[in-house]
RNA sequence: GCCGGAGUGGCGAAAUUGGUAUACGCACCAGACUCAAAAUCUGGCGUCCGCAAGGAUAUGGGGGUUCGAGUCCCCCCUCCGGCACCA
């Protein structure tokens, strides 16, 4: 041990150890319970910033505090190495993709390395690989087989910029997750996944991972599948064989519906129009509002103003019989529902606006309970108020003007009128969902191909499961134009039909890179398995994650994927469970000044607020930089950069590491063989000390159960300011001081292991101990609650409840002699005098008031 | 608009879940060491009154429950995030 702290001599030397003993790499072992640690795993871009950083210390503070309470921890790291920037580097500097991401991984491991993250390596998978994508091929047969992968041309997200499809997920706001730009419009064949299927249950099994993960990502889930309860109700066509099916929750309000309105793209319109039974000026407002649809971005946009043109039909309200308008409208989505509402001007908003602006009749149905029987009896002209209503009435209440309807409860009549059409086959009780199918195909080079084989013949054939990897090419030519590179690479394209064994086409799309992810943290389990893509006792006893830690950004998108894949997976019999993580925690961003402006944004390249995780080591040293990130906020809060306070963490670190060299020699050779000293060799301080040390443990134990890092910092740095309060020194110290030293320090210094390991493991070894942390028994230390346990108390006394005086006394003081304590007490007597006491609670252990009148 | 989260010193934040508000750190101020500076060490540090002892006051605002509220209940304000013509 040298005298000064130097970060960059310990760290090398330690993290040459940790490989060479392969200390971080475990087996599944049947004997130890098991500890799934896991972080998102990073897109190789090149460099590591400060939120991988902070997202890899966390984890890795985790792993250390579950790995010396005896848990087997698996701590894995891998790449998601397939996707857009490297195509864009192919694009701009003719480098190979496949080049490109390798070098970027090389470097970046090497960051991770320098960091210290215990991670397990061999373990270590990469998208990129055959060997990997081999195994998203295969889940996609698997989907195919059970027609959960289809085909079909439909509209889709475009990114122009990109020149590729997007997810839904991905194009949330009306713009490229990846890039920004303004997603447009487009109609292309391409592949989906059916994750509608599973709309219900990645709904109703959230109950099970409630409480461990965040509500607002739950909450953005929730939303994000949309679910609502309604009906579907018909409306007939007058003099046409067809019919229009509309959804609505609020059937209760049928006989208030004035018109019905469809979407530009409802069939409706097109089979009508090819009857030439449409007049030309509805055609050219279709065409219209299709166009406009497609340049539509709802990014901050205001809200599009509604228009709409009556077609002539006329629509019949199976309930009231009632005859009413069909119009089209820019105002109802094909997408959702049925692509077609009742318009009810009364009780909806936007349709109130719409017949405002179209003077469409606006009928009032619904009532509030409050003012039923004014309403009913004193309003006979109901229907030329509402039509003065400023708005709608959108809430529930009771039936009016609605036929043998009228008087009923919305709540009621919801369920009733809708069980009524399904008697009468004219509609049915439905839900419906916001969330839409996964669109999966990328028009890319850089991806895991889409193992579909078309031919001529036999049409679209899954390539045989013998056949994978299908492996993408050494050579194509990268142009940036809207198809994927595949198809100008002929030996890739051509192949022979595995049927018919005629000639045959390859798709020559890739599938979207949230596939590799959905899975990857099953693949860690057992990385090098060339028949499955995993062994099923072996992810039986690692999963689900205990804990997964990541940016909120992937709330909706990577989340909810992967949720989806793990329920296909207990379909298909390769897991027992629903939900693939247990815990979830989203880190805050880190965010540093923008010079100039006094706002703090996240770190960024092109706001030049950016911090170089790599200049910060080389400046303070690893266990500085994670020691700051951990302590500076709570992990999920916003953390903002500052250097002084990587400066009062290494100011931490250089003073327990002068205590360690002020003790280590007497403490490593005097007490090695020593037995416990008596309970009559402490002192005062030694017990006071042993004391702070017990409580400290007690309090760090619990709070890193609940990942409060920054409060277990705080801990730590109390009972180093303890230590370094206790004065003996250490040549004249009595063997009882050497014992209460020794442990507080020892303590100290495992504690702060998962913060600062290399400084950890330097110190530990000061202390006289051989082999590293981890080698023979070494465990998280104990509480012992005997000693944790104040001696002396001082209890706060209130007068009135106002804090007046304090008084001393010891945890077992009875209730009674601490009233006649504080009510003889000097300055309590001030405050009593000439009053009456009223009353004198006594809480034992924290206080006493008395009331006084 | 709907949903979720949060408002505590100059700043990042604590508060054993109803019991001494502001732990720990950063910044700042004073002192020691130094020719000087840095580093280090010691002390101070919510606001107001006071030489002091001490007192008053304070957790976004207002009300309530309670012996006692940062914490529980009601109303309001502000900020952050998500979704947004979803019928």
């Amino acid at each position: 041990m040298d005298e000064k702290y130097f970060p960059e001599k310990i760290e090398v030397k330690w993290q040459k150890h940790w490989n060479e003993t392969n200390a971080f790499g475990v087996e599944r072992d049947d004997r130890r319970p098991p500890f799934y640690c896991l972080e998102m795993l990073p897109y190789p871009s090149g460099f590591l910033h400060m939120g991988h950083v902070r997202n890899y210390s966390i984890g890795d503070a985790l792993s250390w505090f579950k790995r010396l309470q005896g848990f087997n921890v698996l701590h894995p790291i891998g790449w998601d190495s397939f996707g857009q920037p490297a195509e864009q580097a192919a694009i701009k500097r003719g480098i190979h993709p496949r080049d490109w991401t390798e070098e970027n991984i090389a470097h970046m491991r090497g960051q991770l390395k320098r960091i210290g993250i215990s991670y397990d390596w061999r373990r270590e998978i990469a998208a990129h690989t055959p060997e990997y994508y081999k195994w998203d091929q295969w889940f996609f047969l698997k989907m195919y087989e059970r027609g959960l992968a289809y085909r079909r041309e439909s509209q889709v997200n475009w990114c122009p910029k990109e020149e590729t499809v997007l997810s839904n997920e991905q194009s949330s706001g009306g713009v490229c997750w990846r890039c920004g730009a303004i997603v447009e419009k487009k109609n292309i064949e391409q592949w989906f996944l059916r994750i509608t299927n599973y709309a219900e249950q990645l709904l109703e099994e959230m109950k099970e991972i409630e409480g461990g993960w965040p509500e607002r990502v739950l909450t953005m889930q929730r939303n994000w599948i949309g679910r609502s309860k309604g009906a579907y109700v018909d409306f007939a066509i007058k003099d046409a064989e067809t019919k229009v099916r509309v959804f609505t929750t609020r059937i209760d309000t049928i006989y208030g519906a004035t018109a019905i309105v469809v979407a530009a793209e409802h069939p409706l319109v097109a089979s009508l129009s090819e009857e030439s039974q449409l007049k030309t000026d509805v055609m050219q407002f279709v065409e219209r509002v299709k166009a406009s649809a497609q340049k539509r971005t709802n990014a901050g946009d205001e809200e599009i103003e509604k228009e709409g043109i009556n077609t002539g039909l006329i629509a019949v309200n199976p309930f009231s019989g009632e005859a009413m308008p069909v119009w089209v409208a820019n105002y109802v989505l094909m997408e959702y529902g049925t692509g077609a509402v009742m318009s009810v001007p009364a009780h909806d908003e936007r349709d109130f606006e719409f017949a405002q602006k179209y003077s469409l009749p606006i009928r009032r149905v619904i009532e509030r309970i409050s003012h039923e029987q004014e309403v009913i009896e004193h309003d006979p002209s109901r229907e030329d108020q509402s039509m003065a209503m400023p708005h709608a009435f959108t809430d529930y209440g009771i039936l009016v003007n609605s036929g043998d309807w009228s008087g009923r409860l919305s709540e009621d009549a919801i369920e009733e009128m809708a069980l009524f059409a399904k008697a009468r086959g004219f509609g049915e009780e439905a839900v419906t969902y916001r969330l839409r199918d996964w669109g999966i195909s990328r028009q890319r080079f850089w991806g895991a191909p889409v193992p579909i084989i078309y031919c001529d013949r036999c049409g679209v054939v899954p390539v045989p499961e013998e056949d994978l990897p299908v492996t993408l090419p050494d050579h194509a030519e990268f142009t940036g134009a809207g198809q994927s590179p595949l198809a100008g690479v002929a030996e890739f394209v051509n192949t022979t039909c595995p049927k018919c064994k005629g000639a045959a086409r390859r798709e020559t799309d890739t599938m979207d890179t949230f596939i590799d992810s959905s899975w990857y943290f099953f693949r860690y389990c057992d990385p090098r398995n060339e028949r499955a893509p995993f062994d099923k006792e072996k992810i039986a006893y690692w999963t689900p994650v205990s804990q997964y830690i990541g940016g909120i950004d992937h709330a909706v998108m990577h989340l909810l994927y992967t949720r989806f894949w793990t329920k296909f997976m207990r379909d298909i019999g390769l897991v027992s469970f629903n939900e693939p993580v247990k815990r979830l925690m989203t880190q805050g961003m880190v965010t540093n000044l923008v010079e100039g402006t006094g706002e703090w944004k996240r770190m960024s390249k092109s706001l030049g607020n950016g911090v170089d995780p790599d200049d910060m080591i080389a400046a303070y040293g690893a266990d500085a930089v994670r020691l700051f990130v951990l302590f500076a906020a709570p992990p999920e809060n916003e953390l903002r950069w500052q250097e002084t306070g990587i400066e009062g963490a290494v100011r931490f670190l250089r003073r327990v590491y002068g205590m360690i060299w002020r003790w280590h020699e007497r403490l490593s050779d005097a007490l090695q063989r020593r037995s416990d000293p008596g309970a009559e060799e402490f002192s005062v301080e030694a017990r006071s000390l042993r004391r702070k040390t017990h409580q400290t443990i007690a309090r760090i134990t619990a709070d890193f159960e609940e990942l409060h890092f920054n409060t277990s910092v705080a801990a730590l740095m109390e009972l180093s300011n303890a230590l370094g309060d206790f004065q003996a020194e250490p040549h004249m110290a009595s063997v009882g001081d050497l014992y209460a030293v020794r442990e507080a320090l020892e303590s100290l210094v495992l504690m702060l292991t998962p913060f600062t390991p290399h400084a950890a493991e330097e110190m530990w070894e000061s202390l006289g101990h051989t082999g590293g942390i981890l080698s023979g028994e070494t465990r998280w230390p104990q509480t012992d609650e005997e000693l944790a346990r104040k001696e002396e108390l001082e209890i706060p006394v209130q007068v009135n409840g106002k804090l007046r005086s304090r008084i001393r006394a010891t945890p077992d003081t009875p209730e009674d002699e601490l009233r006649e304590a504080a009510l003889g007490d000097d300055k309590i007597r001030s405050f009593t005098n000439g009053r009456e006491v009223v009353k004198v609670i006594v809480v034992p252990q924290r206080l006493v008031n008395i009331v006084v009148r």
